[in-house]
DNA sequence: TATGAATGAGGCTTCATTCAT
DNA sequence: AATGAATGAAGCCTCATTCAT
């Protein structure tokens, strides 16, 4: 369930081994039920070791919870990784940044889910976390490069803030996942149907275009 | 704090000013830590009564949880039913909705973290609160008559989607809101500045200005 | 359910007819479930009164329970009261007494529960009524006339101790009814079932008939 | 009292000695006070170890009275096991077999009260127990056999039901001690004295053996 | 490196009962 | 004669954590 053949195969005197296989299933838990809601014990056994081994590895529960959350940053930093847009001119770049983002954020709802989590708890650990940072201020580095790159040809509008791009494009694309509950509970199901999620996608991408454009294009 | 004078003056025999008291305790305690964080002696001993009580008016911790969720959506709607847009053209309107549901949304964070805690418990509670669904619907219809509108005179692009479009002005007006802490632990506390906020409400109505704007503009 | 239209019908100003109502409640609940297991709140809301007025009555919980008790014993000696056997030859009378305590017992299944709750309670309330005590020596008089007379007929054999022999009716008649639940649960309902009991009924008899019979007939 | 030599040796890391402890209690205290009745305090300050442990090894108040419950009919049937009847004739058998279930029910009046106990609570756990309703079976063969070989030799009346039978059997046997609290209120003690327990012995084993002769005795 | 047994502290909930009218 | 609101005490149970090996 969830492990791997590799992983299944062997695992005594495997210590990175069994750190990761508790780093995965703590991931899930914690995604799926926040700090407090998330059960050691229910970790534990969905592991294939025992609680005392994660009080030997990681100390305690909140010291379990923080290296989860670094692991579900890295994770999915790693993904991001392999986007290539330094050939692409300005606003194709851009359009493509924020529809693999959407979509990317789509595909790891757990690592969405420890945001909120970390945002319920003001982002207590996720401050005190400078892997954490240093992935982050990675990301808008990309982001200021097609800004500079638009606005040298004169195709973007002159003084942008990349942070705020930034925010802007997490905004949907966050919140498309995070508040998919309750969007649904309210509205239906549909809006999360695959085509309306290209529109809703197609949309987004629409309106940061029209946010970076020049006034002229108005 | 959140006492009402009139809700001081007395309360023996005042099951109302009970009720009302223990729910805004409780609205405060769950957003603050959650379902599982939250402690019901905390709620008790910041109330003026006992914890006896809230099991007596609400049977359990999680009957109090479902009530105070209705609590924060009713407070949260009463907000924006005074909000007029009749009188004005649909894209003054629409632009006042947006930058309404902004400042909105900044204004009751309580809320908007019940909104979270809803969503990383799957909503369930909410999907099963008819009360909560039929206050949603209604938000919606306004929105719908300001695209009729703008369809109308030929200012919006035909078949606008009211829930799309909701979705839109939802996703960073609760964004704002919700991920601040993470956002601001990363890059900062600038982006929540007055004016930083100013600029982040006005590039997103322009941002839904050019959702619904007829192609030719583009 | 379970109340009679004449007591439906009216019950402001009624003090007896309450306490009747109460007491006839708590009889069931406490027979269901024993005094600890009984909830004060689960009779009031089956009475057609409040909580309040148990408590008016009644004092407190434990005070209910020993006017429940006697209300019950009242009651089944009442249709004990009935039987007439000064009429009947000895063992005609015995045989008599003994099919009907056999039938009367089967049918107050409540009054027999009410009785196996006090021995758990090592018969403390019991021992500490008197009506109780009263009622039950009358019942051992009526078996002691039989005895009596079937001795001086020379028809049972001397010395007979009536509450020996009331002893050996209740045990039988006593745990029919009273272990009839595990009884059932190991060997089958089959027991129980009308012909069944009435084999049970008249195999008791003919034990009882030879016990009092004189020895020259075995 | 009640731990053996052996439990009181030592006990940390003795799951077996430990759970045993605590089960011995938890009869006693079931035993005495019924399931609602009896507290898991009670149990624990009794015990070599704490209340966690009860929870611990039985997970929960049922759990453990449960197990308790079955734990007294294992200690029960053991003591029956050691009766050898096989060598007997049928109607010594058959006498000893109720003389000797006459006084073991008395030698166990905790067993007779988990079951009273069972009775008040519809015997749903008994029911739901396989152990037990296998060790009552074994019971009932014992009894067969003796019917069959009485019958064989002529000396019992064909068609003798063995369930019939030890129902008459236990019905003196059990009630003697279930009701024995509130006999001895109403009658007196002396029916418990020594002497008069043996005459009730007797009277029982007549009774019984009365049952099964062949009416040609009559 | 690994583990089954054990636990103190604190969580949620229920109960019989009383207060004020 | 009657009542809805209110409550302290105590119940059962769960949690993260540590001990002894």
């Amino acid at each position: 369930m969830g492990t791997t053949t590799e992983e299944r195969r062997s695992w005594t005197q495997d210590p990175e081994g069994v750190k990761r296989d508790i780093l995965s299933v703590a991931v899930s838990e914690f995604a799926a039920n926040g700090f407090s809601g998330a059960r050691v014990d229910t970790i534990a056994s969905r592991t294939r070791t025992s609680k005392r081994m994660i009080y030997y590895y990681f100390g305690d529960k909140h010291g379990l919870y923080t290296r989860a959350l670094e692991a579900a940053y890295l994770k999915v930093r790693e993904g991001e990784a392999s986007l290539d847009l330094d050939h692409l001119p300005p606003a194709k770049a851009l359009a493509r940044l924020v529809a693999f983002t959407f979509e990317h954020h789509r595909e790891n709802p757990d690592f969405i889910r420890m945001v909120m989590i970390e945002n319920i708890h003001n982002a207590k650990n996720l401050a005190a976390s400078q892997v954490i940072r240093d992935l982050n201020v990675a990301a808008i580095d990309k982001l200021a490069d097609i800004c500079r790159r638009g606005e040298a040809e004169g195709l973007f509008r002159p003084g942008l803030d990349p942070v705020a791009l930034h925010w802007q494009i997490s905004a949907a694309s966050f919140f498309n996942v995070s508040n998919r509950p309750s969007f649904s509970a309210i509205f239906g199901p549909e809006l999360y149907d695959e085509k309306a999620q290209v529109c809703l996608r197609d949309q987004t991408v629409e309106a940061i275009l029209a946010i970076v454009a020049t006034s002229t294009g108005k």
